[in-house]
DNA sequence: AGAATTAGTTTTCAATCTGAACTATATGTT
DNA sequence: AACATATAGTTCAGATTGAAAACTAATTCT
């Protein structure tokens, strides 16, 4: 990464080094979806009239950064220049998921200007077919912010599974039958002209910075994200970012512990949360046969409309050692908020009870109930949240398309 | 801390604080035990010589580094000169425990040099009383230093409880009664005159970190320290990092549920960790009487010496609880070693079978034999990790002794 | 019209690292 | 013993950067 970087990854301090961490502290100040002025930033960190003005003739030349023209306040004296992340940067965000394929284009002001959702089998599907076919949607959002004049600076890949990515492999991605694939030259193919990349993340870990940053990341610094798709994923939020782990695989709340006499899993252990509140438990618990996901959650919904006692009891028990398994992570990591998705948020209304009494009976007073949250973005959180890990990279790292 | 610091913790880059990082790069590269020279301090940070000569002219001025004469090495050359931590620079460590007081002084060379542990049962003790009886032993401590020509530069206090270091405030110690107590004057008024002052911290995360440096820190980067007195105590390193959490309690390991229909623990919670393997729960299993805990330990050791089955099944089910507890964390947290300090340092020989079997249940794969390890630092852990903080804090930040 | 106020720029200066040339001190070779 | 070679460490000019202060620019208030 850094140009002189020792085997340790101690890297020496430059003077230019300084600019760098300027150039990112002013992108950091400035909201992505209002305006700020030369002399606000100035005051707002800390740094003098005269570097901030110097430091915002770069951005501007980057492109990351454009002047909206004079803002008038009423008040007196010269009124200040507005200066906004520029609406016609932004990054690609995709997401391989067990029954689709979704796509879209994020702006650097926030707003997801287009969005494709396919339906396609990917269980079993060879990596390289699952690429090809994600290429194609890949290639026409490429066109459709090219039309709407969005310059694509990036973009983020979002699947279901363990991964690095700093080497760009799926470590094992169980649901879609996936181990080890290294996707180096198909990510690089995806959009070969773009500065940044395309980057690797786990699914579970980009809906939790989607909903960081574009949901309810606005009330909380600190949280744990469960979404329940297929399996049980989870990501971690601790001060308004994703920790990951040493390895980048904290989180997986799935595979908690929440009854040791519980049934195998097919992780090897026992007792496993997924066993409880995944999907499948969910629905044979509620005695519903197998159709496809869609079709059974719709299933589901209707009966428990109709309360009918096995599907409410299977929600309960859902609810119940989610409960369980928060409760431990409240412990484990101090945090005192839960926002849920996937699944879980389209059953909010029945599993919201039973988790609240759960967490007062097994972590008294740790997650008070305004801090139990359910995500809105639902289909869109993963892609979202991939697009959005790609911009904040490079707002972190303007001088890259500097000089 | 910082001269210009805005509300949001935002602080701007000044060409000054290349230079503190570099100062504080070097410290980092020089073994506590060893010797560098600037030569190689240069190879290895990427710096150049002459940046090098710079700033170890000023941590010689600092006092925190000395040359140890000129290293002959045989090669050709001229030799270059050893620059040594100067093990005449020291913190206090300190410890108060349900049932005694501790103090030591730690070099910068890593070395012990004096060491004193009073019984005292603290248990219902008012804080002021407490911390008189400390200070005594302070003051001892701290003339031995002067003795031995050792400057102490600031120390650390740790406490069986929650705290906040940045408030030096005790949050709670429910076994010894505290809570909401202010210990700042007390602090303040231990080493007046040392220039980083006296810091609280837990005492489960001073031995956690004691561990990371002078301990099996050497092998592992990233581990769970559970540490085992009359509660069940946890430290998460990440990293090589204490992991401290959004509001500095994570890893409370004690207090992860292990079994949702398990008995009601003082915390509120119902079937924690410390209600099957804390000392209470064991001493309890295995039918041993309530003398004092030295005693009760003793009787437990001889039970297991002698295979009493009681004694036996007791341990085995704390080992088989904590394996549950670990398994969890490992998920969570990614983690995949523990390090066991306090009582389970003392059954190792018991625990070690139980918890591997249980591990093997729970989370095959995720912590291997050879990451199961065993605390040797036993009743000094936590003074050693309370004075290493501060001085691995000195060490941190070198500016605040020059100029 | 002029004073007051705020925004932004220009200029000078000090801190700091780099790089190249230099001095210092050892070992190896003839 | 003299000289070559190699490594350690110092000195000094040059470039980058932010701070500070003086300056220009544009607006509102009186």
């Amino acid at each position: 990464m850094s140009p002189t970087r020792t085997a340790d990854g101690a890297a020496p301090g430059r003077v230019g080094d300084v600019r760098r961490r300027n150039l990112a502290l002013l992108l950091d100040r400035i909201d992505p979806q209002g305006q700020a002025t030369r002399a606000q930033l100035a005051a707002e960190t800390g740094l003098t009239k005269a570097s901030v003005s110097s430091l915002v003739a770069d951005l501007l030349e980057s492109g990351l950064l454009t002047e909206a023209g004079v803002t008038r306040d009423g008040e007196r004296g010269r009124p200040g220049v507005g200066l906004v992340l520029n609406p016609l940067r932004g990054a690609i965000g995709a997401e391989i998921n067990v029954d689709y394929l979704a796509v879209g284009v994020l702006d650097l002001g926030g707003t997801l200007q287009f969005q494709e959702t396919v339906e396609r089998h990917n269980r079993g599907s060879s990596p390289g077919d699952v690429l090809a076919a994600l290429g194609v949607l890949v290639h026409r959002a490429a066109d459709a912010a090219r039309q709407a004049g969005i310059v694509l600076l990036g973009g983020g890949l979002a699947v279901p599974g363990l991964v690095d990515p700093d080497r760009n492999v799926v470590v094992t991605a169980p649901n879609l039958g996936w181990s080890a694939v290294d996707l180096s030259a198909e990510l690089a193919a995806l959009l070969p002209a773009a500065p940044f990349g395309v980057t690797l993340s786990n699914e579970a870990n980009s809906a939790a910075l989607a909903e960081l940053w574009y949901g309810h990341g606005v009330s909380f610094r600190d949280y744990l994200y469960v979404s329940g798709e297929v399996g049980v994923g989870g990501g971690l939020v601790i001060g308004s970012e994703l920790f990951t782990g040493p390895a980048g695989h904290a989180g997986e709340i799935g595979h908690v512990v929440v009854h040791p006499e519980g049934p195998r899993c097919t992780c090897g252990g026992h007792g496993c949360l997924e066993k409880f509140a995944g999907q499948q438990a969910i629905f044979s618990a509620a005695g519903i046969g197998d159709d496809s996901t869609a079709l059974r959650m719709s299933h589901l919904l209707r009966a428990l409309d109709a309360g009918k006692p096995r599907a409410l009891a299977a929600v309960e028990q859902a609810g119940h050692y989610l409960g369980v398994a928060v409760a431990s992570a409240a412990r484990l990591m101090n945090i005192s908020a839960v926002v849920l998705g996937g699944h879980f948020a389209a059953l909010e209304e029945w599993i919201e009870p039973a988790l609240r009494r759960s967490l007062a009976n097994f972590a008294p007073g740790l997650v008070p109930d305004g801090s139990i949250a359910f995500s809105g973005l639902r289909q869109t959180a993963a892609l979202t949240g991939a697009a959005g890990s790609c911009l904040r990279g490079v707002l972190a790292r303007p001088y890259e398309l500097i000089s």
